[in-house]
DNA sequence: GTGAAAGCGCTAACAC
DNA sequence: GTGTTAGCGCTTTCAC
């Protein structure tokens, strides 16, 4: 007959050794399956412990192991899609591998970060994955590896670090995408970001997110190439919420000489965007061409449908915490898998109006 | 001078203590600012720990005040932008109450489930937020609620258990969303759902989901004031992936009598739906209707924008978040928040082709 | 194989 | 106010 009278305390080992007539010790070996067990006395303890619904204390154990299978996860923005994904690729490997996540969003604010850093130290957490909201402001990420725990970026690099960064290398494709724009005759391409900067964009300003840098450095290649440039007049940071970025929209699409192309950084600002774009009477991409960062299902589904850079955000997300937990079991580092991003050209970028009849689209 | 050679072991009390030249106990109470600490001794300790740069080990104080801090969240799909955006909701008033969140995917798997709650249980985390993947078999809930640990619903009901569930109640939703089609004309309405079920749906089938179950009630009632039913031609649960989407919607519109709106359960389902509708040729609202549940950006940006019932998800993750928290802090339960539902009429329902000429829209 | 006893780092009585 | 002494529930020496 099982006790089903309710107790105040949690059944322990003592208990467990109690009622199988063994000594602490012994329960505890056979319960956590470690050092030397006879079999009569493992099953002895392991009917006792069914008995009584005996269930491990993880916070003991970890305790004096020292490990509490528990990775933190640092983002910025579960709520954004992108880290959905990526966060949903963490989850599914860590909990094959038998490892909890602790989820700490910090809206992107650098302070939150360091706090969120803090409390997960504290809670002594195996290993952190962390998509850091400065790619320069490092001090906190530095203190994790100082308390000797792994550590392994996600979605962007940062500096004065010795740690993995799974991320999509966006240079090439930034690069790549631009040509593209150029060679459908545009001259003026607006790039549209979140990033926060301490004011507008000049040409080789130093900026705290790896991810936009190289996104600029792919597209002032090209720009170059063409002898064309970078300027602050057409990208523009600070997008911050929907307000900004409809109205940055609208300043880029209705300056003197305005932009034929614009580009959206990701699909949080895409959307405020295309909105911005439709509500001023334009037509994509008859009248203005659009381009963004990350593919998700809702962009085949416009009219037209939109031309997109994607990346292989669930997959980062799985590299990342396959990094990881190859780091906190001490085996050698895997080989970084390749995370390529790929533009995928449907509709949304045409020739520029005023040019539509010379260049053919490529 | 601080002493920056990396040590193996992590300072404790007992170091500050010795530090500070205090006793172990003052050491701990100025730390945990708990007890009676004279302000001499507490500036001392303060100083000292800040020299050694101590932390607290929060595994080593869980284990004594049997607090964790710490939530455990147990959703189907944070992929889901549905559940990742309740997430949002849940993570944003944990961290303002100082609570942590353990998340933890159950891919709607019901002995992933069951797994998920052991090892949260296991861990001692404070409460429990969970989306129930059934309403029916509960008994790993029970389990939750036998070890007195606070459990919280969220998006589904679910039997057997007296814990509050916030989650929108769709039956009144569903029936005026179904009137609204019905006064369009529609009398082939087809419900598409990833619920699994046994087999086919009959009228008055029981549901492993409450949301399910409401939403068929409301839009059976409606039907059935017009003399109509629910039927398991229309009603089309199991649609696991984007082909069986495409393959079930693909059916009821091109069946003898075909479904004239479709109505799609969520936003995964509404995205393959909809690429299946256009692969047909046909056109919403013209050719077919289109009806879905939740509302987010780019349902504003398709051609036409969509029609859709809204849902407040942020807000049902955070009372859910203000509901576990109050009652893991013992405080009285708060009065139950509005949670409810709209319907955005936008573009995509119209008069059915065959009576698009007598019946004008609602 | 087994058991007694000593920790892990902290909080919580309990005396003084 | 302060210090001493027990724990929390487990793992881990270390003898036997």
């Amino acid at each position: 007959m099982s006790s089903n009278s309710p107790r105040r305390r949690d059944v322990t080992v003592a208990d467990v050794a109690k009622a199988a007539q063994v000594s602490k010790a012994q329960a505890a070996r056979a319960l956590g399956n470690y050092g030397a067990v006879s079999d009569d006395v493992r099953e002895r303890v392991l009917a006792a412990a069914e008995e009584l619904s005996y269930r491990p204390n993880e916070l003991a154990r970890s305790m004096n192991t020292g490990k509490s299978h528990t990775i933190g996860v640092v983002v910025g923005d579960i709520e954004n899609p992108h880290f959905g994904l990526a966060t949903r690729g963490i989850t599914d490997i860590a909990k094959k591998a038998g490892f909890n996540v602790i989820l700490i969003n910090t809206d992107e604010d650098l302070a939150a970060e360091v706090d969120a850093v803090q409390v997960l130290l504290d809670k002594r957490v195996d290993g952190f994955i962390v998509a850091p909201a400065s790619s320069l402001n490092t001090g906190h990420l530095q203190r994790i590896q100082e308390a000797r725990r792994p550590l392994v970026l996600l979605d962007r690099a940062a500096e004065g670090l010795d740690a993995q960064a799974l991320a999509v290398d966006m240079t090439d494709m930034a690069y790549e995408s631009t040509r593209y724009l150029l060679g459908a005759g545009h001259r003026r391409i607006a790039f549209i970001s979140t990033i926060k900067t301490d004011g507008p964009y000049v040409d080789g300003m130093v900026l705290d997110s790896s991810q936009i840098t190289e996104r600029l450095e792919g597209m002032g290649r090209a720009l170059r190439e063409e002898g064309l440039e970078l300027s602050g007049e057409l990208v523009r940071l600070n997008a911050g919420d929907a307000a900004s970025i409809r109205n940055i929209t609208r300043e880029v699409l209705l300056m003197p000489d305005p932009a034929t192309a614009v580009v959206a950084s990701d699909s949080l600002i895409a959307l405020s965007v295309i909105e911005a774009i439709q509500e001023l009477g334009l037509s994509i991409p008859d009248d203005v061409s659009f381009l963004m960062y990350d593919d998700f299902a809702w962009t085949r589904l416009t009219t037209p449908p939109l031309t997109v850079i994607a990346q292989p955000v669930y997959d980062m997300g799985a590299a990342a915490a396959n990094a990881l937990i190859r780091q906190i079991e001490g085996r050698k580092p895997a080989p970084a898998p390749e995370l390529a991003a790929s533009l995928i050209k449907r509709g949304s970028v045409g020739a520029p109006r005023a040019v539509a009849a010379a260049v053919p689209e490529g």
